[in-house]
DNA sequence: TAAGGTTCTGTTTTT
DNA sequence: CAGAACCTTA
C-alpha cells in the first residue's frame, strides 16, 4: 500500500485517496494524469472500498484503455489480477457495444447486429439518397451524416428535432429513412451505439438499477472530450441526484480540449462541477515533463483564452534552453532547416525517435518527408490508413459480415461485384427496386428477380449461403482463411500487379482473428459459437480500426499532426508552419470559439516538448498548388520575447499585426484573389515593390503584397493587411511604403 | 464493365 | 499538387 502511494505529490495524493465523492481533477499536461487514475483504482480496490466488479473506467481511445489496464495490472498484486477481469475498462463505444450485446432484445436489436464505422455510414447514406432519388447536390451525404450524428449526440430522435425550415424538415425525413434502413439491415453507427444504450438504460428500470447498483466508482479519462450524450450517459449510470449515486471521478484538462469540431463539449466540465456539487476541484499543476521556458510559453499562450477553469503549470526543473524560432523564406527552406537541425541533434547523441515534427494539417508533411527522405533520415508518419480501413480488408470484412448477417446491404453492395462477376449497375438498380417493392434487404430480394440479372445474383447468394454453411463449425482464423479463398479475393489479388502487399494484409487478417480469439479468452473451439464469435470479431474491427500505419521499430523521427500528438512527449519538438491561415487555421479564425480551440491546439503542441522546442514559419508556402504569402502566426506573438531566441534575424515583415485580430488572407477560387501570380514579374513595374513584400499603408497598417495586376500607373496590388483584411489597391493612388 | 480521362476540391479525427 | 469522384469511351 505504502508502495502504491509513494512518490505522489500532495495534489496527486489528495486525488488518489479522496473519500467516496464526486471529483473533478484538472490535470495539466504532463502532470501525471494516468498515474492518478490508475493509482486511484488500485487504491480503491486494495483498501477494500470497492470490488473490482464495482469499477467502471471509461476512456476515449482503445489505446488509452489498454494502457490503463496494463498499468493497473502492474500495480495490483497477482491475486487481484484475476479478479481485475471483473472491472469494466473500455471506451464509451466499446462499453456500449458490450451492454447492447448483453441486452440486445431489450434494446430492439438482433444479437448479431453489425457496427458501421464512419466510412460505412457514409456509404449507407449515399445508398439511401440514391434509393430515394434525392439530389445529393442539395443534400450532400457528408453534411447529412454530420446532421444525423449531431442530432443523435444531442439525444434527439427525428420526432424530437425542431425543424423550422423546409431544408431541415427534409433532412429530418431523411434521418427517419436512415433509421429505418439501419434497423432493416441490423446495423448500428457509432452515435447510435451511445444513444441506443442511453435509451435502454433510461427506459428499462431493472437494467438501469442493476448497473447503477453494480458500478460504485465510475472513472472518466479525458473528460474534456466528452460530448453531450456521453455526459448524460454518465449521469444516468451514476444515478445523479440521489444519495445512492455512484462516485464519478473525472479527469481532464479544459485547456487540451481540441475536439470541439466533432462534438466534444468542454462545457461538460462546468456542468459536472455544478450538477454533481463537486466540493473541491483538484488541480494537478506540477509538470514533470518540460523545462520552465517551455511551460512559461505554454502558460502565456493559453492565458489568452477566456473562460478557462484556470490552471498554471510549473516545474521544479530549471528554465532550460530558450525556445528557438526560425523564419524561412519558403516551405522548402523551412524543411531544409529542420532537417539540418535534426542532423545536428542526432550528431549530439539524441535518438531520432525522441524527435517529433508536428504540423497543423497533414498536407504539410509532404515537404518535410521529402527533405528527410533525401537526407537519408529514417522517419515515420502517423495518420495514414489504418489496418481495418484498408480496401482489401474492408472487402474481406464485408464477406464476413454477410455470413453473420446477410441483410447488411452495405456489405452486400461492397462485394456483390468484387471480385467482378458480371453484376453491373443495371442489375443492382433492378435489385434495389425489388428490395423496395418487397421492403426487404438486397439479399432477400434476389429470389424475386427474374432474367439474367436474377441468375448471376442468385449465384452470388449461393456463394454466401455456401460460405455460411461451410464456416459454421470452423474456428475463427480458419473461418477467415476459408472465406478469403472461397470468395475469390485471394485469387483476385494474386492476379493483380501490385496485389502482393494486399495479399499479405489479407493473411494478416487471419492473424488478427487469431489474436482476437486469444485475447478475448474465449474457447476457439466453441464450435457452435463460430458465428457469434465472428460477430464479436467484426464489432472489434469496427470499434478498433487498428494502429495508424507507420513502420514501428526502428529509431525514426516522428511526424504527426498536433492532434495526434496529444498525450505524447518528446525531447525535441519542431512545430512548423506557424502562419496565419495555417495555424491558426483559416477556417477557425473567424469566430472566437474556433480561434480558442486553435490556441488550445497550440498549447498542446508546445507542451509536448521536454527539453527543446523549435518554432518555425515560412514567408511563402505552396498550398493546393498555389504559392501563398502568409503573416506569421499570432501565437508566436503571444510568447514572451525573453523566452525565445531567434535563429533568423527578427523580421518585422512577416509580423502579424499586433493591433487587432481576425485578419487573414483567404484565397478564393476564381474570385479576385490571384495568389498564384508568380512572386516576381520582372517586366512589370510595381514601383519597386514585389509580391511577398511587406508594406505600410497609412490607414490599414502593415500588410503583405499577395498579388499584382497591371503595370506602371495601372498596377493594382492585392495586399493582406491582417486585421484590416485583404484589399486591392491602385499602386498610383495608395500611399504605400516599404516596411 | 473497366479503363482512362477529366474535373473538383481541398482542417483537425476516434469510435 | 494530388487524390477522389465523376464521366466518357472501347
Amino acid at each position: 500500500m505504502s508502495d502504491l502511494l509513494a512518490n505522489l505529490n500532495p495534489e496527486q495524493l489528495q486525488a488518489v485517496t479522496l473519500p467516496p465523492q464526486h471529483a473533478l481533477v484538472l490535470a495539466g499536461a504532463g502532470s501525471g494524469k494516468t498515474r492518478v487514475l490508475t493509482t486511484r483504482i488500485a487504491w480503491l480496490v486494495q483498501t477494500g472500498q470497492v470490488d473490482p466488479q464495482g469499477v467502471l473506467a471509461v476512456t476515449f481511445t482503445n489505446k488509452a484503455a489498454k494502457e490503463l489496464l496494463a498499468r493497473l495490472s502492474a500495480m495490483l498484486p497477482l491475486s487481484f489480477n484475476r479478479s481485475a477481469r471483473g472491472m469494466w475498462i473500455g471506451t464509451f463505444h466499446g462499453l456500449c457495444n458490450r451492454l447492447l450485446r448483453a441486452h440486445h432484445r431489450d434494446a430492439g436489436l438482433p444479437q448479431l447486429f453489425q457496427i458501421l464505422d464512419s466510412g460505412d455510414q457514409l456509404a449507407a447514406i449515399k445508398r439511401l439518397l440514391k434509393a430515394l432519388n434525392v439530389d445529393d447536390e442539395k443534400f450532400p451525404p457528408r453534411e447529412l451524416q454530420h446532421f444525423i450524428n449531431g442530432q443523435k449526440e444531442a439525444g434527439l430522435r427525428p420526432h424530437a428535432v425542431e425543424a423550422w425550415d423546409d431544408y431541415t424538415r427534409r433532412r429530418v425525413e431523411l434521418y427517419i429513412e436512415y433509421e429505418s434502413q439501419c434497423q432493416r439491415e441490423s446495423v448500428v453507427d457509432f452515435a447510435e451505439l451511445l444513444l441506443r444504450t442511453y435509451e435502454l438504460l433510461e427506459r428499462n428500470e431493472p437494467i438501469r438499477k442493476h448497473y447503477q447498483q453494480r458500478f460504485r466508482h465510475i472513472l472518466v479519462d479525458e473528460f474534456q472530450d466528452t460530448n453531450r450524450l456521453q455526459y448524460r450517459w454518465l449521469k444516468l449510470l451514476a444515478d445523479a441526484g440521489r444519495d445512492s449515486a455512484a462516485n464519478l471521478f473525472c479527469v481532464g484538462d479544459d485547456d487540451q480540449s481540441i475536439y470541439r469540431f466533432r462534438g466534444a463539449d468542454v462545457g461538460n466540465m462546468r456542468d459536472f462541477e455544478r450538477e454533481f456539487h463537486v466540493a473541491n476541484v483538484i488541480r494537478l499543476e506540477q509538470n514533470y515533463r518540460s523545462h520552465g521556458n517551455i511551460l512559461d510559453a505554454a502558460n502565456a499562450i493559453i492565458g489568452h483564452n477566456a473562460g478557462r477553469l484556470g490552471k498554471n503549470l510549473w516545474t521544479e526543473r530549471g528554465a532550460g534552453e530558450p525556445i528557438r524560432v526560425f523564419e524561412a523564406c519558403g516551405d522548402l527552406d523551412e524543411a531544409r532547416w529542420i532537417v539540418d537541425e535534426i542532423q545536428s541533434l542526432v550528431r549530439d547523441g539524441m535518438s531520432r525517435s525522441a524527435i517529433a515534427l508536428l504540423y497543423r494539417s497533414n498536407a504539410q508533411s509532404r515537404v518535410l518527408e521529402h527533405q528527410l527522405f533525401s537526407s537519408g533520415i529514417s522517419y515515420r508518419v502517423y495518420g495514414g490508413l489504418r489496418f481495418f480501413e484498408r480496401q482489401e480488408i474492408k472487402h474481406a470484412l464485408a464477406y464476413l459480415r454477410l455470413i453473420a448477417n446477410p441483410d447488411d446491404d452495405t456489405a452486400f453492395s461492397r462485394v456483390v461485384n468484387f471480385p467482378t462477376r458480371g453484376i453491373g449497375a443495371r442489375s443492382i438498380e433492378a435489385l434495389q427496386d425489388a428490395a423496395r417493392t418487397w421492403n426487404s434487404s438486397l439479399y432477400a430480394a434476389v429470389p424475386h428477380l427474374a432474367g439474367k440479372p436474377g441468375t448471376v445474383l442468385a449465384q452470388f447468394v449461393r456463394l454466401v449461403e455456401d460460405l455460411r454453411r461451410d464456416t459454421a463449425k470452423l474456428p475463427l482464423p480458419e473461418l477467415v482463411d476459408h472465406v478469403l479463398d472461397a470468395s475469390g479475393l485471394r485469387n483476385h489479388f494474386r492476379n493483380e500487379k501490385e496485389g502482393q502487399e494486399r495479399l499479405e494484409n489479407l493473411d494478416e487478417l487471419i492473424n488478427a482473428a487469431a489474436n482476437f480469439v486469444a485475447e478475448a479468452g474465449v474457447q476457439a473451439d466453441a464450435q457452435d459459437m463460430a458465428h457469434a464469435l465472428l460477430a464479436d470479431f467484426l464489432a472489434h474491427a469496427s470499434l478498433e480500426a487498428g494502429e495508424h500505419q507507420a513502420d514501428a521499430g526502428s529509431d525514426a523521427v516522428q511526424l504527426m499532426t498536433v492532434h495526434s500528438s496529444k498525450g505524447l512527449e518528446f525531447d525535441a519538438v519542431f512545430l512548423s508552419g506557424l502562419e496565419e491561415g495555417l495555424f491558426p487555421h483559416e477556417n477557425s479564425i473567424l469566430e472566437t470559439e474556433g480561434l480558442e480551440e486553435e490556441r488550445r491546439l497550440m498549447y498542446v503542441a508546445v507542451t509536448r516538448a521536454r527539453q527543446r522546442l523549435y518554432l518555425s514559419f515560412a514567408q511563402s508556402r505552396m498550398l493546393h498548388g498555389q504559392t501563398r504569402y502568409n503573416l506569421r502566426s499570432r501565437f508566436l506573438e503571444e510568447i514572451p520575447e525573453e523566452l525565445t531566441k531567434w535563429l533568423s534575424p527578427p523580421n518585422p515583415r512577416t509580423s502579424a499585426v499586433r493591433s487587432g485580430f481576425g485578419g487573414y488572407y483567404q484565397p478564393s477560387r476564381g474570385g479576385a484573389a490571384k495568389a498564384a501570380e508568380p512572386p516576381v514579374s520582372r517586366s512589370r513595374d510595381l514601383g519597386g515593390l514585389r509580391v511577398g513584400q511587406l508594406v505600410t499603408h497609412a490607414k490599414f497598417g502593415q500588410g503583405v503584397i499577395v498579388a499584382a495586376e497591371g503595370s506602371g500607373s495601372d498596377a493594382r496590388l492585392q495586399i493582406n493587411f491582417g486585421a484590416a483584411g485583404v484589399k486591392w489597391l491602385m499602386l498610383a493612388v495608395a500611399k504605400l511604403d516599404p516596411a
